[in-house]
DNA sequence: CTACTATTTCGATTATACTAGAAATATCTA
DNA sequence: TAGATATTTCTAGTATAATCGAAATAGTAG
Protein backbone atom coordinates (compact mmCIF):
# COMPACT_ATOMS: atom_id res chain seq x y z
CA UNK A 1 0.00 0.00 0.00
CA UNK A 2 1.59 3.28 -1.00
CA UNK A 3 1.85 6.31 1.79
CA UNK A 4 -0.11 8.68 -0.33
CA UNK A 5 -3.19 5.88 0.13
CA UNK A 6 -3.21 4.97 3.86
CA UNK A 7 -3.11 8.55 4.94
CA UNK A 8 -5.97 8.94 2.61
CA UNK A 9 -7.78 6.23 4.26
CA UNK A 10 -6.73 6.65 7.67
CA UNK A 11 -7.88 10.89 7.11
CA UNK A 12 -11.08 9.59 6.11
CA UNK A 13 -11.56 7.21 9.30
CA UNK A 14 -10.14 9.80 11.16
CA UNK A 15 -13.16 11.57 11.56
CA UNK A 16 -15.67 10.75 14.37
CA UNK A 17 -18.96 10.34 12.55
CA UNK A 18 -17.55 8.36 9.30
CA UNK A 19 -15.64 5.95 12.34
CA UNK A 20 -18.80 5.76 13.74
CA UNK A 21 -20.15 4.18 10.72
CA UNK A 22 -17.40 1.87 9.80
CA UNK A 23 -17.59 0.56 13.45
CA UNK A 24 -21.27 0.38 12.97
CA UNK A 25 -20.67 -1.73 9.59
CA UNK A 26 -17.96 -3.50 11.18
CA UNK A 27 -20.13 -5.08 13.92
CA UNK A 28 -22.95 -5.55 10.80
CA UNK A 29 -20.72 -8.36 8.99
CA UNK A 30 -20.55 -9.25 5.87
CA UNK A 31 -24.05 -9.31 5.22
CA UNK A 32 -24.02 -5.39 5.38
CA UNK A 33 -26.28 -3.03 6.35
CA UNK A 34 -29.15 -0.29 4.06
CA UNK A 35 -27.91 3.37 4.30
CA UNK A 36 -31.17 3.40 5.78
CA UNK A 37 -30.70 1.27 9.07
CA UNK A 38 -27.07 3.28 9.61
CA UNK A 39 -29.49 6.80 9.21
CA UNK A 40 -31.68 5.76 11.57
CA UNK A 41 -29.50 3.87 14.35
CA UNK A 42 -27.16 6.51 14.29
CA UNK A 43 -28.68 9.43 14.11
CA UNK A 44 -27.18 11.11 11.30
CA UNK A 45 -28.94 13.35 8.88
CA UNK A 46 -29.04 11.62 5.41
CA UNK A 47 -27.25 14.23 3.36
CA UNK A 48 -24.67 13.95 5.85
CA UNK A 49 -24.72 10.35 5.90
CA UNK A 50 -24.34 10.38 2.20
CA UNK A 51 -21.59 12.62 2.31
CA UNK A 52 -19.51 10.76 4.12
CA UNK A 53 -20.52 7.31 2.71
CA UNK A 54 -19.10 8.73 -0.83
CA UNK A 55 -15.82 9.51 1.31
CA UNK A 56 -15.68 5.74 2.95
CA UNK A 57 -16.70 4.54 -1.08
CA UNK A 58 -14.04 7.04 -2.55
CA UNK A 59 -11.08 5.08 -0.28
CA UNK A 60 -12.20 1.52 -0.74
CA UNK A 61 -13.13 0.70 2.82
CA UNK A 62 -17.37 0.37 1.33
CA UNK A 63 -18.94 -1.73 -0.92
CA UNK A 64 -22.62 -0.80 -1.98
CA UNK A 65 -25.21 -2.88 -3.56
CA UNK A 66 -29.26 -2.29 -4.33
CA UNK A 67 -31.25 -4.63 -3.33
CA UNK A 68 -34.93 -3.30 -4.17
CA UNK A 69 -35.60 0.05 -2.94
CA UNK A 70 -32.46 -0.34 -0.66
CA UNK A 71 -28.93 0.47 -0.77
CA UNK A 72 -27.22 -1.74 1.37
CA UNK A 73 -23.34 -1.58 2.56
CA UNK A 74 -20.31 -3.20 3.84
CA UNK A 75 -17.47 -2.78 5.12
CA UNK A 76 -14.48 -3.80 3.02
CA UNK A 77 -12.12 -6.25 5.65
CA UNK A 78 -9.71 -6.21 2.92
CA UNK A 79 -8.90 -3.09 2.75
CA UNK A 80 -9.00 -2.54 6.88
CA UNK A 81 -6.81 -4.86 7.65
CA UNK A 82 -4.20 -3.37 4.69
CA UNK A 83 -4.19 0.10 6.20
CA UNK A 84 -3.99 -1.74 9.41
CA UNK A 85 -1.27 -3.29 8.13
CA UNK A 86 0.58 -0.19 6.98
CA UNK A 87 0.79 1.40 10.37
CA UNK A 88 2.76 -2.08 11.84
CA UNK A 89 4.69 -2.45 8.75
CA UNK A 90 8.25 -2.78 9.79
CA UNK A 91 8.38 -2.30 13.26
CA UNK A 92 10.58 -4.10 13.81
CA UNK A 93 13.43 -3.40 10.91
CA UNK A 94 15.29 -0.85 12.86
CA UNK A 95 17.25 -0.16 9.45
CA UNK A 96 17.48 3.50 9.56
CA UNK A 97 21.18 5.37 10.73
CA UNK A 98 22.53 8.77 9.45
CA UNK A 99 25.80 10.43 10.90
CA UNK A 100 23.88 12.22 13.96
CA UNK A 101 22.65 9.77 14.71
CA UNK A 102 25.01 8.25 17.25
CA UNK A 103 23.36 8.67 20.74
CA UNK A 104 21.98 6.12 22.81
CA UNK A 105 18.32 6.40 23.92
CA UNK A 106 15.02 8.33 23.95
CA UNK A 107 12.88 7.66 27.33
CA UNK A 108 9.55 9.94 27.72
CA UNK A 109 8.21 13.07 26.32
CA UNK B 1 -9.51 2.97 23.28
CA UNK B 2 -12.53 5.37 22.96
CA UNK B 3 -14.43 6.46 19.71
CA UNK B 4 -13.41 10.46 19.48
CA UNK B 5 -9.49 8.93 20.56
CA UNK B 6 -9.33 7.08 17.91
CA UNK B 7 -10.73 8.93 15.27
CA UNK B 8 -8.44 11.76 16.48
CA UNK B 9 -5.64 9.69 16.65
CA UNK B 10 -6.51 8.24 13.11
CA UNK B 11 -6.92 11.77 11.85
CA UNK B 12 -3.41 12.70 12.76
CA UNK B 13 -2.20 9.79 10.83
CA UNK B 14 -4.20 10.71 8.02
CA UNK B 15 -1.64 13.75 7.13
CA UNK B 16 0.41 12.40 4.28
CA UNK B 17 3.35 14.79 5.69
CA UNK B 18 2.77 13.25 9.42
CA UNK B 19 2.72 9.68 7.95
CA UNK B 20 5.87 10.26 6.38
CA UNK B 21 6.92 11.16 9.84
CA UNK B 22 5.70 8.35 11.73
CA UNK B 23 6.98 5.55 8.67
CA UNK B 24 10.30 7.26 9.35
CA UNK B 25 10.21 6.78 13.29
CA UNK B 26 8.78 3.53 12.71
CA UNK B 27 12.11 2.32 10.80
CA UNK B 28 14.07 4.51 13.58
CA UNK B 29 12.93 1.94 15.77
CA UNK B 30 13.10 2.53 20.05
CA UNK B 31 16.52 4.63 19.98
CA UNK B 32 14.18 7.50 17.73
CA UNK B 33 15.93 10.47 15.60
CA UNK B 34 16.99 13.96 16.32
CA UNK B 35 14.15 16.53 14.81
CA UNK B 36 16.88 18.03 12.64
CA UNK B 37 17.46 14.59 11.05
CA UNK B 38 13.86 14.11 9.83
CA UNK B 39 13.86 17.76 8.66
CA UNK B 40 16.62 17.14 6.76
CA UNK B 41 15.99 13.60 5.51
CA UNK B 42 12.87 14.01 4.81
CA UNK B 43 13.18 17.88 3.23
CA UNK B 44 10.27 19.55 5.84
CA UNK B 45 10.93 22.62 6.06
CA UNK B 46 11.52 23.49 10.13
CA UNK B 47 8.26 25.13 10.99
CA UNK B 48 6.53 22.41 9.39
CA UNK B 49 7.86 20.15 10.70
CA UNK B 50 7.42 21.23 14.55
CA UNK B 51 3.77 21.80 13.42
CA UNK B 52 3.14 18.07 12.80
CA UNK B 53 5.31 17.15 15.60
CA UNK B 54 3.05 18.99 18.03
CA UNK B 55 0.08 17.16 16.20
CA UNK B 56 1.65 13.79 16.91
CA UNK B 57 2.71 14.35 20.03
CA UNK B 58 -0.70 15.85 21.06
CA UNK B 59 -2.40 12.08 19.94
CA UNK B 60 0.48 10.15 22.17
CA UNK B 61 1.99 8.58 19.41
CA UNK B 62 5.18 10.90 19.73
CA UNK B 63 7.60 10.81 22.94
CA UNK B 64 10.54 13.30 22.74
CA UNK B 65 13.64 13.76 24.71
CA UNK B 66 15.98 16.36 24.77
CA UNK B 67 19.94 15.53 24.71
CA UNK B 68 22.61 18.33 24.43
CA UNK B 69 21.76 20.25 21.32
CA UNK B 70 19.23 18.12 20.13
CA UNK B 71 15.58 16.80 20.78
CA UNK B 72 15.29 13.19 20.15
CA UNK B 73 11.70 11.58 19.18
CA UNK B 74 10.81 8.44 18.86
CA UNK B 75 7.08 6.49 18.01
CA UNK B 76 5.11 4.94 20.64
CA UNK B 77 4.62 1.68 19.26
CA UNK B 78 1.70 0.74 21.62
CA UNK B 79 -0.38 3.84 21.18
CA UNK B 80 0.54 3.11 17.49
CA UNK B 81 -0.87 -0.62 18.51
CA UNK B 82 -3.88 0.63 20.00
CA UNK B 83 -5.12 2.70 16.82
CA UNK B 84 -4.48 0.07 14.72
CA UNK B 85 -6.30 -2.73 17.25
CA UNK B 86 -9.25 -0.35 17.26
CA UNK B 87 -9.82 -0.54 13.69
CA UNK B 88 -10.03 -4.44 13.33
CA UNK B 89 -11.37 -4.90 17.20
CA UNK B 90 -14.78 -6.83 17.00
CA UNK B 91 -14.14 -7.59 13.53
CA UNK B 92 -15.60 -11.04 14.53
CA UNK B 93 -18.78 -10.26 16.17
CA UNK B 94 -21.49 -10.08 13.54
CA UNK B 95 -24.22 -9.03 16.64
CA UNK B 96 -26.14 -6.35 15.03
CA UNK B 97 -29.72 -6.51 13.55
CA UNK B 98 -32.45 -4.52 12.60
CA UNK B 99 -36.10 -4.96 11.72
CA UNK B 100 -35.89 -4.27 8.05
CA UNK B 101 -31.82 -5.79 8.03
CA UNK B 102 -33.65 -9.19 6.77
CA UNK B 103 -31.39 -10.03 3.56
CA UNK B 104 -29.25 -11.93 2.46
CA UNK B 105 -25.77 -10.71 1.38
CA UNK B 106 -23.91 -7.37 0.07
CA UNK B 107 -21.43 -8.06 -2.67
CA UNK B 108 -19.41 -5.72 -4.85
CA UNK B 109 -20.20 -1.86 -5.25
C1' DC C 1 -48.79 6.75 -14.27
C1' DT C 2 -49.05 7.66 -9.19
C1' DA C 3 -47.85 7.38 -4.68
C1' DC C 4 -44.41 5.97 -1.67
C1' DT C 5 -39.96 5.45 0.41
C1' DA C 6 -34.92 5.69 -0.08
C1' DT C 7 -31.14 8.20 -1.31
C1' DT C 8 -28.62 11.99 -3.50
C1' DT C 9 -27.58 16.66 -5.11
C1' DC C 10 -27.44 21.52 -4.32
C1' DG C 11 -26.15 25.37 -1.88
C1' DA C 12 -24.71 27.94 1.86
C1' DT C 13 -22.55 28.39 6.38
C1' DT C 14 -18.97 27.71 9.39
C1' DA C 15 -14.87 25.94 11.02
C1' DT C 16 -10.46 23.96 10.83
C1' DA C 17 -5.96 22.41 8.72
C1' DC C 18 -1.67 22.89 5.83
C1' DT C 19 2.15 25.37 4.63
C1' DA C 20 6.28 27.93 5.35
C1' DG C 21 9.16 32.38 5.82
C1' DA C 22 10.96 35.41 9.21
C1' DA C 23 12.03 36.34 13.68
C1' DA C 24 12.63 34.71 18.29
C1' DT C 25 14.34 31.54 21.66
C1' DA C 26 17.03 27.80 23.60
C1' DT C 27 21.10 25.06 24.36
C1' DC C 28 25.69 24.11 24.09
C1' DT C 29 30.86 25.22 23.38
C1' DA C 30 34.79 28.07 23.55
C1' DT D 1 29.65 36.64 26.85
C1' DA D 2 29.80 35.52 21.97
C1' DG D 3 29.02 32.46 18.36
C1' DA D 4 26.97 28.31 16.44
C1' DT D 5 23.40 25.16 15.79
C1' DA D 6 18.67 23.41 16.91
C1' DT D 7 14.04 24.20 17.53
C1' DT D 8 9.89 26.99 18.23
C1' DT D 9 6.68 30.88 17.84
C1' DC D 10 4.42 34.20 15.13
C1' DT D 11 1.82 35.28 11.37
C1' DA D 12 -0.61 35.06 7.29
C1' DG D 13 -2.17 33.11 3.00
C1' DT D 14 -4.58 29.42 0.97
C1' DA D 15 -7.18 25.44 0.75
C1' DT D 16 -10.16 21.90 2.16
C1' DA D 17 -13.70 19.68 5.18
C1' DA D 18 -18.07 19.18 8.08
C1' DT D 19 -22.63 20.11 8.55
C1' DC D 20 -27.45 19.87 7.15
C1' DG D 21 -32.03 21.76 5.23
C1' DA D 22 -34.56 21.90 1.09
C1' DA D 23 -35.34 20.26 -3.24
C1' DA D 24 -34.47 16.78 -6.66
C1' DT D 25 -34.06 12.10 -8.25
C1' DA D 26 -34.39 7.03 -8.31
C1' DG D 27 -36.51 2.71 -7.59
C1' DT D 28 -40.68 -0.17 -6.50
C1' DA D 29 -45.34 -1.58 -5.98
C1' DG D 30 -50.04 -1.03 -7.20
Amino acid sequence: MKLEDAAETLAQLGNPTRLEVVRYLVKAGPSGVPVGSIQRQLKIPASTLTHHLKHLKGVGLLMQKREKTNLWCRINFDRLHEVSDFLLEECCSFSLRESDNTKTECDAA
